[in-house]
RNA sequence: GGGCGCGUAGCUCAGUGGGAGAGCAUCCGCUUCACACGCGGGGGGUCGUUGGUUCAAUCCCAACCGUGCCCACCA
């Protein structure tokens, strides 16, 4: 009684998608409110940068947060992905401050007002491009709950987080060695600075001490900055030097004497064992200076060139400098040599320019008491990783972590609520009434002026998951929605974003902020290179959408997602895979529909006594099926449920059963399960692919607008029929499978007579049922002929098919039964001997020892009908 | 230097302590009334190497080789 649609052949994903889309977002399945009876589904999405485009990480993560919140969705929690975009400080001034350049004009020429005004603007205009993007790959958040780092609120708590911590004593201002990035003019943390192996040169350079001696010879790859050396530093044990510990030598060409000092960091066995000590410039050296008090001169500056002290350098780039100060020591003669070298050079991922560590008063984050909390909560499992080893990756990072330098130069980004006085002194604010308020206290006046420099954009990126909840102020979202169930990420950030969200969410918000981090793979091209411009190896995921689909795009990345492979190497043609199985079920959903007998008005079952033997297998392997996706959704273990989904589509439900159902027995039934099974299937299907789902879904009988707020396929409720790994269903699929066997079997025959697709089959039987005969007949092309006299006496469909012979050419016959008897003979021959091992039927489990048993037993029944069926032919 | 992953068919990858799998590619046959974006059939692998544990190892253990990633202050 269903009417009749009228399907196109092909299915179209472009017209479909953008219309179910539309359909979705206007009847606002995305958004939820907090509902306590409800258990709660939440993800926060890792706000995309303002300045980003959708790129096939984004694709692979992103997917996998729609895949989880639909899946939760269709479950009845109340699920919810809260959206929302970081203003990506350094990233987004450095975009805005090259348009302006196009222009001719300087950031500073315009003033941080009108600059700020620009970026407002700028971020207008392009913000949105990745959403709009997003929106092609079917994601579906809670838009209405869209976010910015840099809103009133957010930013509200990011001046709250910053003078608490400032009042908790955790946040100081101090001059520390710093990370440059000359080209951001700008400082950057530890975690933004990556190191890249160079070919570069060490030198040899002399000392010589400062009463004339030899001096001692020293090693270094960055001759620049001498003139900051204040000591040279040994080994306290090195013999070679002891006597040296407490002269001075001096500076080449400088010829400034330095102390020569001892300290067990000096690696004796490395170049000469000899280090030269330039605390305003390197780490290691920053910390033997503080170690000895030494004084700690800077010979670069933030321009990165040589600065004050360094004589006629001064003024000249750290790089002309160093090739000029090795030509003057080579020119002095105290060059000792000069050998290539591969060194570990620290580079900025913001702008790929070489960090200088500098001497800088900075602000700083003081991290052990916030990091100690995060580790016991980890070790605690309150939050767990997936894969579990990335927990090891996050507990190394919190375990040696440092102070965070929390200050940038930039101008877009949060500005620091911190003000001075002409004294220097400092007073931190949430906002400047209250600055003005707290200095006429405590100074007697309200001259203030701001400090210029904002937070690190990860400062308030570690906020997220309360801030986009409206922290500080209680609300229903926190109350049910913090934690949140699952962050979705990438393992490059588990350290730079993951272990700050933990720490901070424990500090302010008195939880973890997530219980699950999925550590999702990292997308590479098929030969296992990055994706790079520059390799010209980039694929688009809005190329793909449109070459595939959007669900095709979902689903050929979801079938790739190996829990615990850490590289995706992405192949494409997985997406075509996919794109020509949504077609696959498209045509299923034309035949289902347009089955003369018509559809029931619901999605039901006909009376289960009623069902055939497909019929029985389908349903099981459903089952089968529902059981296996919810297990893989519930682990993370996308590539598995994309292979079950593909594997019932395609191979069982359209290969196996829809063929089986053409037969005239099946007829009685068929309609009800095949729209009920397909009906199940699709909304299985949903979360990795939305529209294609959808669209079949609202062609079949179905209850409800639209299959986004459908039910989950509940084994309890939806599957009630199922009657157990012992009862009928599972019998029946079992005979049915045997069916399959024999229908392979003959198809294979079928080939190797060389028998046309026309041409019958011709098989002697013992007598069967009726949809028995017409399913060999139909499926492997056979003319059955029954005989009596083959009888088996009994409906054990395996001793019936095993009673089947095949009529053909006696020579065909021939060596197709000797082929085989070969290999029975074979197979039997090594059961046998397996089963002749006392080792082996002593201590192997007794039911293996039992399936060898039988596995010969059958083998040896099957060598009796091949023997006899070669005697009745005749040796050849 | 420390930590982690990977090595199974030409390619991308599943998989299991008890007779090696999928998709694509390749070969053969088919326009069969949902689908040629399809259907049916085939070929192709000493499961990186060498040892060990076991009645039994592609699977567990060790070493090695190859390959990739993360962390680290070797000038």
């Amino acid at each position: 009684m269903t009417d009749r649609i009228e399907l196109a052949k092909n299915y179209d994903p472009a017209d479909v998608e953008r219309r179910l889309y539309a359909r979705s977002e206007a009847a606002g399945v995305f958004h939820e409110d907090p509902d306590p009876a409800r258990p709660p589904f939440v993800i926060s999405m890792p706000p995309p940068n303002i300045t980003g485009r959708a790129h096939l990480g984004h694709a692979s993560t992103y997917s996998t947060m729609d895949v989880l919140t639909r899946y939760h969705r269709m479950r009845g929690e109340n699920a919810d992905w809260l959206p929302g975009q970081d203003h990506a400080a350094i990233a987004t001034e450095a975009v805005i401050v090259r348009e302006l350049k196009t222009d001719g004009i300087t950031r500073d020429s315009l003033g941080r007002e009108a600059f700020l005004a620009r970026a407002w603007e700028w971020r207008a205009r392009y913000g949105g491009i990745i959403y709009d993007q997003f929106r092609l790959l079917g994601f579906g958040p809670d838009w209405e709950r869209d976010r910015f780092t840099m809103d009133p609120a957010l930013s509200h708590a990011v001046n709250t987080v910053f003078l608490r911590l400032y009042e908790e004593g955790l946040i100081y201002r101090g001059t520390r060695l710093i990370n440059w990035d000359p080209s951001a003019k700008s400082t950057l943390s530890d975690a933004e600075v990556e190191s890249e192996p160079r070919e570069g040169t060490i030198w040899y350079v002399r000392y010589r001490s400062a009463d004339g001696g030899p001096g001692i010879v020293v090693a270094t790859t960055r001759p620049e900055t001498i003139p900051a050396d204040v000591a040279v530093a040994v080994h306290p044990e090195d013999e070679r030097y002891r006597a040296l510990i407490g002269t001075h030598v001096l500076l080449p060409i400088f010829d400034r004497p330095v102390p020569v000092i001892a300290d067990s960091a000096v690696d004796p066995s490395f170049a000469t064992g000899a280090l030269k000590i330039t605390p305003g410039h390197d780490i290691v050296d920053y910390e033997i200076g503080v170690r000895h008090g030494l004084p700690m001169p800077s010979a670069i500056d933030f321009d990165a060139k040589l600065c004050a002290d360094a004589g006629r350098y001064v003024g000249m780039d750290r790089f002309i400098a160093r090739a000029a100060i090795v030509a003057d020591i080579d020119a002095a003669g105290l060059l000792v040599k000069a050998d290539a070298h591969q060194n570990t050079v620290p580079i900025s991922s913001r702008s790929g320019d070489v960090v200088e560590p500098l001497l800088s008063l900075q602000w700083f984050c003081t991290m052990q008491p916030l990091a100690q909390p995060a580790l016991e909560a980890y070790r605690a499992g309150r939050v767990r990783f997936v894969p579990e080893r990335f927990g090891r990756t996050f507990a190394a990072g919190l375990e040696g972590i440092r102070d965070w330098n929390v200050s940038r130069q930039v101008w877009w980004g949060h500005q620091l609520p911190v003000w001075y006085t002409p004294n220097d002194d400092i007073v931190v604010a949430l906002t400047e009434e209250e600055a003005r308020a707290i200095a006429r206290e405590r100074f007697g006046h309200e001259d203030l002026r701001r400090d210029t420099d904002t937070l690190d954009t990860w400062f308030s990126s570690a906020l997220w998951p309360f801030s986009i909840l409206g922290w500080p102020e209680e609300t229903p979202e926190r109350a049910h929605w913090y934690p949140n169930q699952t962050l979705v990420t990438g393992r490059e950030i588990i350290f730079l974003w993951v272990a700050r969200m933990v720490m901070l969410g424990l500090h302010f918000a008195g939880d973890v902020p997530f219980r699950d981090v999925f550590v999702a793979p990292l997308v590479f091209d098929l030969q296992g290179r990055k994706m790079s411009k520059s390799l010209g190896n980039v694929i688009d995921p809005i190329g793909l959408i449109e070459k595939y689909g959007a669900d095709a795009t979902r689903f050929g990345i979801m079938k790739q997602m190996r829990l615990e492979s850490q590289e995706l190497r992405f192949d494409e043609q997985k997406c075509d895979e996919a794109r020509k199985f949504a077609n696959k079920l498209w045509n299923a959903t034309r035949f289902v529909t347009s089955l003369p007998e018509g559809l029931p008005r619901a999605s039901t079952l006909p009376p289960l006594e009623t069902l055939t033997i497909a019929d029985r297998w389908i349903l099981t392997q459903l089952y089968r099926t529902v059981a296996t996706v919810t297990d893989a959704f519930d682990a993370y273990e996308f590539g598995i449920a994309v292979d079950s989904l593909l594997a019932f589509g395609w191979n069982l439900y359209c290969d196996r059963y829809l063929e089986a159902t053409k037969a005239p027995s099946a007829k009685a039934t068929r309609a009800a399960v095949l729209a009920y099974a397909l009906n199940t299937f699709v909304r299985l299907l949903h979360p990795i692919a939305p529209f294609v789902s959808e669209e079949i879904w609202l062609a079949l009988p179905h209850d409800g607008e639209t299959i986004v707020t459908a039910s989950w396929p509940d084994p309890f409720q939806d599957l009630a029929w199922y009657d157990g790994p012992n009862g009928r269903f599972e019998r029946d699929a079992a005979d049915f499978e045997r069916v399959i066997a024999k229908i392979d079997e003959l198809r294979n025959a079928r080939a190797e007579f060389g028998l046309h697709p026309k041409d019958k089959l011709e098989l002697l039987a013992p007598p069967m049922r009726d949809d028995l005969r017409e399913q060999l007949e139909s499926q492997a092309n056979a003319l059955v002929t029954i005989d009596a006299a083959r009888g088996t006496g009994d409906d054990d469909i395996a001793a019936i098919l095993k009673a089947i012979e095949m009529h053909a050419p006696a020579a065909v016959l021939r060596e197709r039964y000797t082929r085989e008897r070969t290999k029975l003979v074979a197979e039997i021959a090594r059961g046998e001997a397996k089963l002749a091992n006392a080792e082996f039927t002593s201590r192997a489990k007794p039911e293996v020892v039992e399936k060898e048993r039988a596995k010969c037993d059958d083998y040896r029944a099957q060598l009796a009908r091949v023997t006899d069926a070669l005697t009745v032919l005749g040796d050849a």
